[in-house]
DNA sequence: TTGGAAAAATTATAGCATATTACATTCGCA
DNA sequence: TGCGAATGTAATATGCTATAATTTTTCCAA
Protein backbone atom coordinates (compact mmCIF):
# COMPACT_ATOMS: atom_id res chain seq x y z
CA UNK A 1 0.00 0.00 0.00
CA UNK A 2 1.61 3.43 -0.87
CA UNK A 3 1.39 5.84 1.25
CA UNK A 4 -1.33 8.09 1.27
CA UNK A 5 -0.77 11.58 0.40
CA UNK A 6 -2.60 14.86 2.62
CA UNK A 7 -2.77 17.54 0.63
CA UNK A 8 -3.29 20.62 1.89
CA UNK A 9 -6.74 22.01 1.84
CA UNK A 10 -6.45 25.31 0.09
CA UNK A 11 -9.81 26.14 -1.63
CA UNK A 12 -11.92 23.82 1.46
CA UNK A 13 -14.32 22.39 -1.78
CA UNK A 14 -11.87 19.43 -1.80
CA UNK A 15 -10.88 18.14 2.08
CA UNK A 16 -7.84 16.69 1.06
CA UNK A 17 -7.97 13.34 3.00
CA UNK A 18 -11.85 13.12 3.99
CA UNK A 19 -11.56 9.26 3.94
CA UNK A 20 -9.15 8.46 6.67
CA UNK A 21 -10.50 11.98 8.49
CA UNK A 22 -13.84 10.39 8.59
CA UNK A 23 -12.01 6.92 9.89
CA UNK A 24 -10.01 8.81 12.99
CA UNK A 25 -13.25 11.24 13.71
CA UNK A 26 -15.27 7.91 14.17
CA UNK A 27 -12.58 6.50 16.07
CA UNK A 28 -12.90 8.88 18.66
CA UNK A 29 -16.96 8.78 18.88
CA UNK A 30 -16.51 5.38 19.24
CA UNK A 31 -14.52 6.06 21.91
CA UNK A 32 -16.49 8.00 23.94
CA UNK A 33 -19.80 6.16 23.19
CA UNK A 34 -19.33 2.75 21.65
CA UNK A 35 -20.47 1.70 17.76
CA UNK A 36 -24.31 4.05 18.31
CA UNK A 37 -22.56 7.12 18.34
CA UNK A 38 -21.06 7.00 15.17
CA UNK A 39 -23.61 9.11 12.93
CA UNK A 40 -22.69 9.95 9.45
CA UNK A 41 -23.73 13.84 9.60
CA UNK A 42 -22.72 14.54 12.85
CA UNK A 43 -18.89 13.47 11.60
CA UNK A 44 -19.90 15.60 8.50
CA UNK A 45 -20.41 18.67 10.23
CA UNK A 46 -17.16 18.69 12.27
CA UNK A 47 -15.37 17.70 9.29
CA UNK A 48 -16.91 21.13 7.87
CA UNK A 49 -18.30 19.08 4.60
CA UNK A 50 -21.54 18.46 3.70
CA UNK A 51 -23.59 15.03 5.15
CA UNK A 52 -23.35 13.58 1.62
CA UNK A 53 -19.87 13.86 1.03
CA UNK A 54 -18.92 10.91 3.09
CA UNK A 55 -21.00 8.94 0.94
CA UNK A 56 -18.35 9.22 -1.60
CA UNK A 57 -16.15 7.10 0.18
CA UNK A 58 -17.96 4.88 2.62
CA UNK A 59 -20.98 3.17 0.43
CA UNK A 60 -23.05 3.24 3.59
CA UNK A 61 -22.63 3.57 7.62
CA UNK A 62 -21.38 -0.15 7.94
CA UNK A 63 -18.47 0.13 5.62
CA UNK A 64 -17.34 2.71 7.87
CA UNK A 65 -17.63 0.84 10.88
CA UNK A 66 -15.68 -2.13 9.21
CA UNK A 67 -12.95 0.58 8.54
CA UNK A 68 -12.94 1.88 12.08
CA UNK A 69 -13.24 -1.95 13.33
CA UNK A 70 -10.28 -2.60 11.57
CA UNK A 71 -8.40 0.15 12.75
CA UNK A 72 -8.86 -0.45 15.95
CA UNK A 73 -8.11 -4.06 15.93
CA UNK A 74 -4.55 -2.65 14.13
CA UNK A 75 -4.15 -0.58 17.41
CA UNK A 76 -4.79 -3.54 19.82
CA UNK A 77 -2.73 -5.93 17.88
CA UNK A 78 0.11 -2.89 18.49
CA UNK A 79 -0.46 -2.88 21.91
CA UNK A 80 -0.16 -6.67 22.34
CA UNK A 81 2.44 -7.52 20.20
CA UNK A 82 4.93 -4.72 22.05
CA UNK A 83 3.74 -6.20 25.05
CA UNK A 84 4.03 -10.17 23.95
CA UNK A 85 7.65 -8.99 23.23
CA UNK A 86 9.06 -7.04 26.54
CA UNK A 87 11.02 -8.71 28.78
CA UNK A 88 9.19 -9.17 32.12
CA UNK A 89 9.08 -10.60 35.53
CA UNK A 90 5.09 -11.85 34.20
CA UNK A 91 4.85 -14.70 32.09
CA UNK A 92 3.40 -13.44 28.31
CA UNK A 93 0.53 -15.08 29.20
CA UNK A 94 -0.53 -12.48 32.12
CA UNK A 95 0.16 -9.91 30.38
CA UNK A 96 -1.88 -10.38 26.96
CA UNK A 97 -4.93 -11.20 30.08
CA UNK A 98 -3.73 -7.95 31.84
CA UNK A 99 -3.58 -5.99 28.75
CA UNK A 100 -6.88 -7.06 27.41
CA UNK A 101 -8.85 -6.60 30.35
CA UNK A 102 -7.69 -3.12 30.85
CA UNK A 103 -8.17 -2.71 26.96
CA UNK A 104 -11.90 -3.75 27.44
CA UNK A 105 -12.41 -1.68 30.30
CA UNK A 106 -11.02 1.59 29.38
CA UNK A 107 -11.76 1.64 25.53
CA UNK A 108 -14.95 0.02 26.06
CA UNK A 109 -16.34 1.77 23.31
CA UNK A 110 -13.54 0.60 21.03
CA UNK A 111 -13.99 -2.98 22.67
CA UNK A 112 -17.64 -2.94 21.86
CA UNK A 113 -17.06 -2.00 18.28
CA UNK A 114 -14.65 -5.01 18.03
CA UNK A 115 -16.34 -7.88 19.25
CA UNK A 116 -19.69 -7.09 20.57
CA UNK A 117 -21.24 -5.41 17.70
CA UNK A 118 -23.13 -6.46 14.19
CA UNK A 119 -20.14 -5.21 12.45
CA UNK A 120 -17.78 -8.48 13.12
CA UNK A 121 -20.17 -10.97 13.15
CA UNK A 122 -20.75 -9.87 9.70
CA UNK A 123 -17.12 -9.81 8.90
CA UNK A 124 -16.81 -12.92 6.18
CA UNK A 125 -13.80 -15.61 6.94
CA UNK A 126 -11.38 -13.60 4.78
CA UNK A 127 -12.23 -10.37 5.22
CA UNK A 128 -9.49 -7.55 6.51
CA UNK A 129 -11.71 -8.01 9.30
CA UNK A 130 -11.71 -11.24 10.57
CA UNK A 131 -7.96 -11.73 9.32
CA UNK A 132 -6.96 -8.70 11.82
CA UNK A 133 -8.95 -10.58 14.67
CA UNK A 134 -7.49 -14.02 13.73
CA UNK A 135 -4.09 -12.14 14.20
CA UNK A 136 -5.53 -11.17 17.90
CA UNK A 137 -5.68 -14.98 18.46
CA UNK A 138 -2.42 -15.83 17.10
CA UNK A 139 -0.63 -13.23 19.40
CA UNK A 140 -2.60 -15.29 22.08
CA UNK A 141 -1.37 -19.10 21.24
CA UNK A 142 2.60 -17.30 20.80
CA UNK A 143 1.66 -16.15 24.32
CA UNK A 144 0.58 -19.23 25.84
CA UNK A 145 4.57 -20.36 25.32
CA UNK A 146 3.82 -23.97 24.97
CA UNK A 147 4.84 -26.50 22.05
CA UNK A 148 2.23 -27.51 20.04
CA UNK A 149 1.20 -31.03 20.59
CA UNK A 150 -2.09 -31.41 17.85
CA UNK A 151 -4.70 -28.84 18.32
CA UNK A 152 -3.86 -28.48 22.20
CA UNK A 153 -2.86 -25.44 22.46
CA UNK A 154 -5.12 -23.58 20.14
CA UNK A 155 -8.23 -25.15 21.78
CA UNK A 156 -6.72 -23.19 25.03
CA UNK A 157 -6.63 -20.45 23.63
CA UNK A 158 -9.89 -20.02 22.53
CA UNK A 159 -10.92 -20.80 26.20
CA UNK A 160 -8.80 -17.98 26.94
CA UNK A 161 -9.93 -15.97 24.81
CA UNK A 162 -13.74 -16.34 25.53
CA UNK A 163 -12.88 -16.23 29.32
CA UNK A 164 -11.22 -12.80 28.95
CA UNK A 165 -13.78 -12.16 27.06
CA UNK A 166 -16.48 -12.70 29.00
CA UNK A 167 -15.29 -11.20 31.99
CA UNK A 168 -15.15 -7.25 30.29
CA UNK A 169 -18.51 -8.22 28.78
CA UNK A 170 -20.00 -9.15 31.90
CA UNK A 171 -18.33 -6.46 33.81
CA UNK A 172 -19.75 -3.88 31.75
CA UNK A 173 -22.92 -4.85 31.86
CA UNK A 174 -22.31 -4.36 35.57
CA UNK A 175 -23.43 -8.42 36.20
CA UNK A 176 -19.49 -9.10 37.54
CA UNK A 177 -21.08 -8.12 41.50
CA UNK A 178 -19.16 -4.89 42.67
CA UNK A 179 -16.56 -7.30 44.49
CA UNK A 180 -16.39 -9.86 42.39
CA UNK A 181 -16.98 -12.29 44.87
CA UNK A 182 -13.86 -11.06 47.39
CA UNK A 183 -11.80 -10.20 44.23
CA UNK A 184 -10.91 -7.43 41.89
CA UNK A 185 -11.31 -8.14 38.19
CA UNK A 186 -7.34 -8.49 37.71
CA UNK A 187 -7.28 -11.01 39.93
CA UNK A 188 -10.15 -12.76 38.78
CA UNK A 189 -8.22 -12.67 35.47
CA UNK A 190 -5.19 -13.84 36.89
CA UNK A 191 -7.14 -16.56 38.16
CA UNK A 192 -8.08 -17.57 34.75
CA UNK A 193 -4.54 -17.88 33.22
CA UNK A 194 -3.47 -19.84 36.64
CA UNK A 195 -6.49 -22.18 36.08
CA UNK A 196 -5.52 -22.38 31.91
CA UNK A 197 -1.98 -22.68 32.42
CA UNK A 198 -2.40 -25.66 34.96
CA UNK A 199 -5.28 -27.13 32.73
CA UNK A 200 -2.81 -26.90 29.60
CA UNK A 201 -0.19 -28.57 31.39
CA UNK A 202 -2.01 -31.37 32.32
CA UNK A 203 -3.53 -32.06 28.92
CA UNK A 204 0.01 -31.68 26.97
CA UNK A 205 0.80 -34.24 29.99
CA UNK A 206 -2.07 -36.88 29.29
CA UNK A 207 -1.39 -35.98 25.70
CA UNK A 208 2.49 -37.70 25.76
CA UNK A 209 1.30 -40.54 28.08
CA UNK A 210 -0.92 -41.43 24.86
CA UNK A 211 1.60 -40.92 22.68
CA UNK A 212 4.46 -43.33 24.54
CA UNK A 213 1.47 -46.19 24.95
CA UNK B 1 -48.90 -9.91 40.40
CA UNK B 2 -52.48 -10.40 39.59
CA UNK B 3 -53.26 -11.97 36.55
CA UNK B 4 -53.20 -9.40 33.80
CA UNK B 5 -57.38 -9.68 32.34
CA UNK B 6 -57.04 -9.46 29.09
CA UNK B 7 -60.10 -7.75 27.20
CA UNK B 8 -61.52 -8.76 24.24
CA UNK B 9 -60.94 -6.11 21.12
CA UNK B 10 -65.07 -5.41 20.47
CA UNK B 11 -64.62 -1.96 19.44
CA UNK B 12 -61.02 -1.77 18.30
CA UNK B 13 -60.76 1.61 19.70
CA UNK B 14 -58.60 -0.03 22.37
CA UNK B 15 -56.56 -2.41 21.81
CA UNK B 16 -57.72 -4.26 25.11
CA UNK B 17 -53.72 -5.01 26.38
CA UNK B 18 -51.72 -2.98 23.94
CA UNK B 19 -48.57 -3.24 26.52
CA UNK B 20 -48.40 -6.77 26.66
CA UNK B 21 -48.90 -7.29 23.02
CA UNK B 22 -46.24 -5.14 22.26
CA UNK B 23 -43.72 -6.91 24.55
CA UNK B 24 -44.60 -10.39 23.08
CA UNK B 25 -44.01 -9.20 19.37
CA UNK B 26 -40.93 -7.13 19.94
CA UNK B 27 -39.79 -10.59 21.32
CA UNK B 28 -40.49 -11.91 18.35
CA UNK B 29 -38.92 -9.53 16.50
CA UNK B 30 -35.75 -9.50 18.58
CA UNK B 31 -35.70 -13.34 18.51
CA UNK B 32 -35.55 -12.56 14.53
CA UNK B 33 -32.94 -9.57 14.06
CA UNK B 34 -31.70 -9.24 17.94
CA UNK B 35 -32.50 -5.59 19.34
CA UNK B 36 -31.69 -3.97 16.64
CA UNK B 37 -34.72 -5.26 15.13
CA UNK B 38 -37.15 -3.73 17.56
CA UNK B 39 -39.20 -0.91 15.51
CA UNK B 40 -41.63 0.78 17.56
CA UNK B 41 -43.50 2.09 14.08
CA UNK B 42 -43.61 -1.76 12.29
CA UNK B 43 -44.91 -3.30 15.44
CA UNK B 44 -47.80 -0.29 16.12
CA UNK B 45 -48.52 -1.51 12.43
CA UNK B 46 -48.41 -4.72 13.09
CA UNK B 47 -50.66 -4.44 16.17
CA UNK B 48 -53.15 -2.63 14.17
CA UNK B 49 -52.39 0.90 15.79
CA UNK B 50 -51.12 4.05 15.29
CA UNK B 51 -47.45 5.05 16.17
CA UNK B 52 -48.13 6.86 19.02
CA UNK B 53 -49.82 4.30 20.57
CA UNK B 54 -47.18 2.47 22.27
CA UNK B 55 -45.75 5.72 23.90
CA UNK B 56 -48.95 5.23 26.33
CA UNK B 57 -47.40 2.01 27.61
CA UNK B 58 -43.43 3.13 27.04
CA UNK B 59 -41.88 5.95 27.74
CA UNK B 60 -39.37 5.30 24.69
CA UNK B 61 -38.08 2.60 23.04
CA UNK B 62 -35.49 1.82 25.91
CA UNK B 63 -37.93 0.82 28.16
CA UNK B 64 -39.52 -1.02 25.94
CA UNK B 65 -36.86 -3.12 25.47
CA UNK B 66 -36.07 -3.25 29.08
CA UNK B 67 -39.40 -5.16 29.52
CA UNK B 68 -38.53 -7.34 26.48
CA UNK B 69 -35.05 -8.06 28.23
CA UNK B 70 -36.54 -8.79 31.57
CA UNK B 71 -39.55 -11.23 29.91
CA UNK B 72 -36.54 -12.75 28.21
CA UNK B 73 -34.45 -13.40 31.69
CA UNK B 74 -37.56 -14.64 32.87
CA UNK B 75 -38.09 -17.46 30.29
CA UNK B 76 -34.09 -18.52 30.42
CA UNK B 77 -34.72 -18.91 34.15
CA UNK B 78 -37.59 -21.34 33.64
CA UNK B 79 -35.56 -23.24 31.46
CA UNK B 80 -32.11 -23.55 33.54
CA UNK B 81 -34.28 -23.93 36.72
CA UNK B 82 -36.37 -26.98 35.16
CA UNK B 83 -33.08 -28.23 34.05
CA UNK B 84 -31.16 -27.91 37.06
CA UNK B 85 -33.60 -30.06 38.80
CA UNK B 86 -34.63 -32.59 36.91
CA UNK B 87 -32.72 -35.93 37.56
CA UNK B 88 -30.12 -36.34 35.35
CA UNK B 89 -26.63 -38.42 34.71
CA UNK B 90 -24.76 -35.52 33.80
CA UNK B 91 -23.94 -32.96 36.47
CA UNK B 92 -26.14 -29.80 37.16
CA UNK B 93 -23.42 -27.73 36.06
CA UNK B 94 -22.45 -29.81 32.73
CA UNK B 95 -26.48 -29.09 31.86
CA UNK B 96 -26.43 -25.52 33.10
CA UNK B 97 -23.51 -24.56 30.67
CA UNK B 98 -24.95 -26.63 27.97
CA UNK B 99 -28.12 -24.97 27.90
CA UNK B 100 -26.30 -22.12 28.14
CA UNK B 101 -24.96 -22.46 25.20
CA UNK B 102 -27.81 -24.02 22.94
CA UNK B 103 -30.00 -20.77 24.37
CA UNK B 104 -26.93 -18.26 23.09
CA UNK B 105 -26.80 -19.68 19.75
CA UNK B 106 -30.25 -20.84 18.60
CA UNK B 107 -32.12 -17.70 19.81
CA UNK B 108 -29.02 -15.41 19.56
CA UNK B 109 -31.30 -12.37 18.86
CA UNK B 110 -32.76 -12.46 22.44
CA UNK B 111 -29.34 -13.33 24.29
CA UNK B 112 -27.83 -10.15 22.80
CA UNK B 113 -30.87 -8.43 23.95
CA UNK B 114 -29.88 -10.02 27.78
CA UNK B 115 -26.21 -10.06 27.60
CA UNK B 116 -25.10 -7.70 24.99
CA UNK B 117 -26.69 -5.09 24.56
CA UNK B 118 -26.68 -1.61 26.39
CA UNK B 119 -29.72 -2.02 27.98
CA UNK B 120 -28.88 -4.59 30.67
CA UNK B 121 -25.58 -2.58 31.09
CA UNK B 122 -27.63 1.09 32.03
CA UNK B 123 -29.72 -1.19 34.50
CA UNK B 124 -28.85 0.01 37.82
CA UNK B 125 -28.25 -2.14 40.47
CA UNK B 126 -31.37 -3.15 42.09
CA UNK B 127 -33.88 -2.99 39.05
CA UNK B 128 -35.81 -5.62 38.37
CA UNK B 129 -33.80 -6.27 35.09
CA UNK B 130 -30.25 -6.56 36.67
CA UNK B 131 -32.04 -8.90 39.83
CA UNK B 132 -33.19 -11.30 37.00
CA UNK B 133 -30.02 -11.54 35.93
CA UNK B 134 -28.47 -12.15 38.95
CA UNK B 135 -31.22 -15.17 39.35
CA UNK B 136 -29.80 -16.77 36.78
CA UNK B 137 -26.10 -16.27 38.28
CA UNK B 138 -27.54 -17.52 41.22
CA UNK B 139 -28.94 -21.08 39.31
CA UNK B 140 -25.39 -21.07 38.17
CA UNK B 141 -23.87 -21.05 42.06
CA UNK B 142 -26.54 -23.62 43.07
CA UNK B 143 -25.53 -25.93 40.06
CA UNK B 144 -22.09 -26.22 41.36
CA UNK B 145 -23.21 -27.99 44.25
CA UNK B 146 -20.34 -27.27 46.31
CA UNK B 147 -20.37 -26.02 49.95
CA UNK B 148 -20.16 -22.72 50.32
CA UNK B 149 -16.26 -21.72 51.54
CA UNK B 150 -15.79 -18.12 52.28
CA UNK B 151 -16.98 -16.87 48.33
CA UNK B 152 -14.89 -19.28 46.58
CA UNK B 153 -18.03 -20.76 44.91
CA UNK B 154 -19.44 -17.28 44.19
CA UNK B 155 -16.01 -16.09 42.45
CA UNK B 156 -15.56 -19.92 40.57
CA UNK B 157 -19.25 -19.25 39.26
CA UNK B 158 -18.36 -15.45 38.05
CA UNK B 159 -15.36 -17.13 36.08
CA UNK B 160 -17.82 -20.33 34.57
CA UNK B 161 -20.16 -17.74 33.52
CA UNK B 162 -17.76 -15.50 31.82
CA UNK B 163 -16.36 -18.43 29.78
CA UNK B 164 -19.88 -19.46 28.52
CA UNK B 165 -20.47 -15.93 27.84
CA UNK B 166 -17.68 -15.56 25.84
CA UNK B 167 -17.86 -18.74 23.92
CA UNK B 168 -21.50 -18.29 22.59
CA UNK B 169 -20.16 -14.22 21.42
CA UNK B 170 -17.01 -15.37 19.74
CA UNK B 171 -18.59 -18.03 18.27
CA UNK B 172 -21.81 -15.72 17.22
CA UNK B 173 -19.12 -13.39 16.03
CA UNK B 174 -17.53 -16.30 13.91
CA UNK B 175 -13.74 -15.63 15.81
CA UNK B 176 -14.61 -19.71 17.24
CA UNK B 177 -12.69 -20.72 14.09
CA UNK B 178 -14.62 -23.64 12.40
CA UNK B 179 -13.56 -26.92 14.02
CA UNK B 180 -12.96 -25.06 17.34
CA UNK B 181 -9.39 -26.33 17.27
CA UNK B 182 -10.71 -30.16 16.43
CA UNK B 183 -13.47 -29.91 18.89
CA UNK B 184 -17.25 -29.03 18.70
CA UNK B 185 -18.59 -26.27 20.82
CA UNK B 186 -19.85 -28.20 23.09
CA UNK B 187 -16.81 -30.33 23.71
CA UNK B 188 -15.12 -26.87 24.06
CA UNK B 189 -17.91 -26.17 27.38
CA UNK B 190 -17.84 -29.51 28.60
CA UNK B 191 -14.20 -28.76 28.72
CA UNK B 192 -14.47 -25.95 30.70
CA UNK B 193 -16.71 -27.16 33.05
CA UNK B 194 -14.43 -29.81 33.76
CA UNK B 195 -11.63 -27.76 34.16
CA UNK B 196 -13.60 -25.30 36.81
CA UNK B 197 -14.57 -28.18 38.58
CA UNK B 198 -11.08 -28.83 38.79
CA UNK B 199 -10.23 -25.90 40.01
CA UNK B 200 -12.82 -25.22 42.02
CA UNK B 201 -11.90 -28.79 44.27
CA UNK B 202 -8.26 -27.40 44.42
CA UNK B 203 -9.15 -24.41 45.64
CA UNK B 204 -11.62 -25.75 48.49
CA UNK B 205 -8.73 -28.36 49.38
CA UNK B 206 -6.36 -25.45 49.64
CA UNK B 207 -9.08 -23.51 52.15
CA UNK B 208 -9.62 -26.39 53.80
CA UNK B 209 -5.49 -26.54 55.24
CA UNK B 210 -4.92 -23.16 55.64
CA UNK B 211 -8.75 -23.71 58.14
CA UNK B 212 -6.54 -26.40 59.79
CA UNK B 213 -2.92 -24.91 60.11
C1' DT C 1 -1.04 24.03 -22.21
C1' DT C 2 -5.12 22.74 -22.35
C1' DG C 3 -9.26 20.13 -22.73
C1' DG C 4 -11.86 16.65 -20.98
C1' DA C 5 -12.80 12.70 -18.04
C1' DA C 6 -12.59 11.19 -13.29
C1' DA C 7 -12.73 12.40 -8.54
C1' DA C 8 -14.75 14.79 -4.93
C1' DA C 9 -17.64 17.92 -3.37
C1' DT C 10 -22.49 20.46 -3.18
C1' DT C 11 -27.60 21.31 -2.97
C1' DA C 12 -31.92 19.29 -2.75
C1' DT C 13 -34.71 15.73 -1.43
C1' DA C 14 -36.83 11.16 -0.21
C1' DG C 15 -37.69 7.88 3.38
C1' DC C 16 -37.89 6.12 7.78
C1' DA C 17 -37.81 5.95 12.86
C1' DT C 18 -38.40 8.22 17.29
C1' DA C 19 -40.89 11.16 19.86
C1' DT C 20 -44.27 15.10 21.18
C1' DT C 21 -48.55 17.76 21.10
C1' DA C 22 -53.30 18.41 20.86
C1' DC C 23 -57.49 16.20 20.43
C1' DA C 24 -60.95 12.11 20.44
C1' DT C 25 -62.90 7.97 22.31
C1' DT C 26 -63.75 4.49 25.63
C1' DC C 27 -63.74 2.50 30.26
C1' DG C 28 -64.96 2.05 34.82
C1' DC C 29 -66.36 3.73 39.00
C1' DA C 30 -68.69 7.03 42.30
C1' DT D 1 -75.28 8.66 34.49
C1' DG D 2 -71.75 11.26 34.11
C1' DC D 3 -67.05 12.46 34.85
C1' DG D 4 -62.11 11.64 35.19
C1' DA D 5 -58.50 8.47 33.92
C1' DA D 6 -56.85 5.57 30.53
C1' DT D 7 -56.08 4.74 25.92
C1' DG D 8 -56.27 5.74 21.37
C1' DT D 9 -55.70 9.03 16.81
C1' DA D 10 -54.05 12.76 13.65
C1' DA D 11 -50.65 15.92 12.75
C1' DT D 12 -46.15 17.22 13.14
C1' DA D 13 -41.10 18.10 14.54
C1' DT D 14 -36.57 16.26 14.58
C1' DG D 15 -32.71 13.52 13.32
C1' DC D 16 -30.31 10.18 10.60
C1' DT D 17 -29.39 7.39 6.38
C1' DA D 18 -29.13 7.46 1.75
C1' DT D 19 -29.74 8.90 -3.31
C1' DA D 20 -30.05 12.03 -7.43
C1' DA D 21 -28.63 15.73 -10.05
C1' DT D 22 -25.34 19.20 -10.38
C1' DT D 23 -20.90 21.80 -9.62
C1' DT D 24 -16.07 22.30 -8.70
C1' DT D 25 -11.48 20.64 -8.75
C1' DT D 26 -7.77 17.63 -10.11
C1' DC D 27 -4.79 15.58 -13.14
C1' DC D 28 -3.33 13.31 -17.12
C1' DA D 29 -2.82 12.71 -22.10
C1' DA D 30 -2.77 14.75 -26.54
Amino acid sequence: MPPRLVRKALNTYHHGDLRDALVQAAFQEAERGGPEAINISALAKKLGVSQPAPYRHFADREALLQAVTAEAFRQFNVILRDLVDKPSKQSKLSRFAQATLAFGLQRNGIYRLMFASRTMACAPKGSELHNAAMETLALLIESLEAPAVGLLRERQALKIWASLHGVVMLAEQGLLTGQVAGASREELVEDIVQEAKLALSVAMKAAAERETR
